[in-house]
DNA sequence: GAGTGATGTAAAGTAGGCTTTACGTAAAGT
DNA sequence: ACTTTACGTAAAGCCTACTTTACATCACTC
């Protein structure tokens, strides 16, 4: 899964530590999550969706045809 | 997280059974699912946005503000 | 009224999302 | 040089999404 969190953080100039805090998640669920490490539950998805302003669809990229 | 699943399986005129293989889960799954007994993860919600070609935003509506 | 198909519950197990803690490193400031 | 800030890894543990199996109910058909 494949996502433009790194990126999209970084416009907003937030650090993985901030972001974390406004998600309420740990600090390694932003770093595992931008390094695309594991696929988040839908729910934290929504939340990302909605703090970044944008659809799940934008920011998230399922890997091929799974 | 309330979802629009059961819905349009039964416009599509799909069974529990039908939808489950289409998806590559379990039967148990899409129960538990269609009575939002949890949230799936965002993959699982790709693939049914996909089968049922809408958002993943149209089928599925996250519990308030959580 | 026995058989079949669709829906549902219950319970035990597996896998992975997410947390917590601890440590490493590099850049920048003082 | 030391401190601080941001980013990263590693490992152990918890929780829950998801599986599997088994059984119950209802509607329909024969």
């Amino acid at each position: 899964m494949k996502n433009l969190i790194k990126e999209i953080r970084m416009e907003l100039g937030f650090t993985q530590g901030e972001l974390s805090e406004k998600l309420e998640v740990s600090r390694q669920t932003i770093i595992s999550l931008e390094k695309g490490r594991y696929n988040p539950s839908l729910i934290l998805a929504f939340k990302i969706a909605k703090l970044f302003n944008r659809s799940i669809e934008d920011i998230f990229e399922p890997d091929e045809v799974e």
